[in-house]
DNA sequence: TGTACATCAGTGAACGCGCGTTCACTGATGTAC
DNA sequence: TGTACATCAGTGAACGCGCGTTCACTGATGTAC
C-alpha cells in the first residue's frame, strides 16, 4: 500500500500489461483449468510473441502465484468489506457463495485440489490467515456457548492457527466448522458432482449456512 | 460379473498386463496428479515402448475412465461391506475416511477438481447411484424426524437422483448433508489447506461425523 | 505328434504439436546535459 | 530546445523436451488339421 514515490509511465504501463496478462491467465484458466495454463498461449492471445511475457513475470510459476495472491486477497477484501456492512456470521457464508459464483475457477484454484509440481509461496499464507481472522471475529461475536466435545478441548491446545485471537474454543470449531461445511457443498458444486440430480444446491448451501449461523 | 467362457490364457494375460498398467498409472497420479498422466511415461516404466499401450486402451482418456471407474466401484464395494457389517451411518463415515487416507489421490481423481478437457462416461453414474442407495439406506434405517425446512420442501419434489428409493425427504436432506459435510474436510486435509495449522482433522472429521450420526 | 496357418503382442520410426525458456538483436521511449 | 545516451519493450530464431497417436513391421504364441 506504501508507495515511495508516484509511479512513473514505464512503470505504469508495466503495471497495465501485468494486468493484462493475469486477465487472460483467469479466462484461458476457465476454459481449461488452472493446470494448462501456458505463457504462450497468453502471449499469442495479446498479440505478443512469446518471450515478451518474461519482461513481466519470470516464469510459469511467478504468474500463478500472482493469481492466486489475487484471488485470496479478493475473498480477504470482500470479507471485510462484508464484515464492516455489518451481518455476522450469515453475511459472511452469502458472501462466500457470491464470491465462489462469481468466479468458480479462481475458487477451485486456491481452494481444489492443488496444482500439480507447484508449491505456494509463504506470503499467501498472510492473506488466509487475515481471512481466517475475519472469520474468528464473526464467530466469536455471538453467545460464547458451552465448549463440549473433544474437538474443542484439542482446539483449545492447538490454535496456533488462531494467531492472537483470543476466541474461545467453541469459536474455533465453529469457524473450522463454517469453513469445512461450506466448502463442502461448494466445492462438489463447483465440481459439478450435483449436476444431474436435479435438486437446487443453493438451497442445500442455504441449509447448512442456516444451521450453521442459528438463524 | 457373468462370464460367457472361461478366460483364454490370452485373455488372461491381457487382463494382467491392463491391471499393471493401472497400477503403474495409480502411482503416476500420486506424484505429479491426474492431469500429468503420460502413456509414454507409463510404458518407459513398465520396460516397454509407447505405442504397445494401444494394444490395452484405446487411448489417454480410456485409462482415466477405467482409473475412475475402478475408484468408484471400489468406495461402492467397500461401503457395501460395511453396511452388510452394520455400524450404520457412523460406520459408512468412518469408512469413507479410511477409504480416502488409504489412497489421497484416488479420492481425488473422483471427488476433487475434475480432469480438464475429459468428460465422464455415462456409465460410472450408474456406481455412484449404487454408492448413493447404500448411504441412503443407511439415513432412512434411523429415525424418520420432522421434515422441515425449504430444503427438505425442494427434495421431495426433486429426488430423481434418490432412484426407486423411498426414503423420507429427511433422509434425503440427511444424506447430502453428509456427503457435503464429510467432503469438505476430507477435500481440504487431502489438498493440503490444513497443514501447518497445527490441529488435527481427525477429530474435524470426528466431530462432523458425531453431528451427522448423532452417536 | 507334427506341420501350416492365423492371431496378436510389441517394436522403431515417424508425424505434428505445444511447451518453457535463452539469447542476441532492433527500435522505441525516456533522461541528462 | 536540441542532442547524446541509457533504458527497456518486444522480436525471431533456436534449444530440448515430452506428449498422443499412426503405421508398417517382426517374432512369438496359440489353433486346426
Amino acid at each position: 500500500m506504501v508507495r515511495s514515490h508516484a509511479p512513473t509511465p514505464r512503470e505504469r504501463y508495466r503495471a497495465q500489461v501485468r494486468e493484462e496478462v493475469k486477465r487472460h491467465a483467469w479466462e484461458q484458466i476457465a476454459t481449461a483449468g488452472a493446470s494448462a495454463l501456458s505463457l504462450n498461449a497468453i502471449a499469442k492471445q495479446m498479440g505478443l510473441s512469446g518471450p515478451a511475457l518474461y519482461r513481466y513475470f519470470a516464469n510459469r510459476d511467478e504468474l500463478i502465484t500472482a493469481l492466486i495472491r489475487d484471488a485470496y486477497r479478493s475473498l480477504a477484501d470482500a470479507f471485510h468489506a462484508r464484515a464492516k456492512a455489518g451481518g455476522g456470521l450469515a453475511g459472511l457464508a452469502e458472501e462466500l457463495r457470491r464470491w465462489a459464483l462469481d468466479d468458480p475457477q479462481r475458487y477451485l484454484l486456491v481452494y481444489g485440489t492443488p496444482v500439480p509440481g507447484y508449491e505456494a509461496p509463504a506470503d499467501t499464507t498472510e492473506i488466509t490467515a487475515e481471512i481466517m481472522t475475519v472469520l474468528l471475529d464473526a464467530c466469536a461475536a455471538g453467545e460464547p456457548g458451552p465448549s463440549a466435545g473433544p474437538l474443542d478441548a484439542h482446539l483449545a491446545a492447538h490454535r496456533a492457527w488462531a494467531r492472537e485471537s483470543d476466541a474461545a474454543p467453541a469459536a474455533l470449531s465453529r469457524a473450522l466448522t463454517f469453513w469445512s461445511r461450506l466448502h463442502g457443498v461448494l466445492s462438489l458444486e463447483l465440481a459439478g458432482h450435483f449436476t444431474g440430480m436435479g435438486f437446487d444446491p443453493a438451497l442445500l448451501y442455504a441449509a447448512e449456512a442456516e444451521a450453521l449461523t442459528g438463524s
